[in-house]
DNA sequence: AGTCGCCACGAAG
DNA sequence: CTTCGTGGCGACT
């Protein structure tokens, strides 16, 4: 497995979200000064900390679940939704309903 | 090393 | 929904 720098980042600040809250792929991007959110879906598409990183806990900015395992859709992203309810977090219309659960990274601690 | 295509997104039309 | 833009990685040359 190779980690790369801005993956790591990626990981890092995923990490950092807590449980029963979601970030968006931009605010993601944003923390770690990348610009592109696509480059953070990258990174947690390759995320070798699958379980270490709750990469279920990212969605995209327009609240829509995203992807997860790899997979943009399917069975994979209705478990998305599942390990999020789990956590409190629930989703009406394909979109988060509780939009206070969106997670802010802050720069210092 | 240089170039092209791919991506779990985002913003605008 | 469709089109363009962004930043980074993988594969090919």
């Amino acid at each position: 497995m190779t980690v790369t720098p801005f993956q790591q980042r990626v990981y890092e600040a995923v990490l950092k979200i807590s449980r029963g809250r979601v970030a968006t792929y931009k605010s993601v991007a944003d923390a770690i000064g990348c610009g592109a959110p696509r480059a953070v879906g990258q990174a947690l598409r390759n995320n070798p900390f699958a379980p270490r990183v709750p990469c279920h806990r990212v969605i995209a900015a327009d609240l829509t679940p995203g992807g997860f395992q790899g997979e943009a859709a399917g069975l994979s992203r209705r478990r998305k939704l599942a390990l999020l309810a789990s956590e409190g977090i629930r989703f009406e219309a394909g979109k988060l309903a509780d939009r206070k659960r969106l997670f802010v990274f802050t720069r210092k601690g």
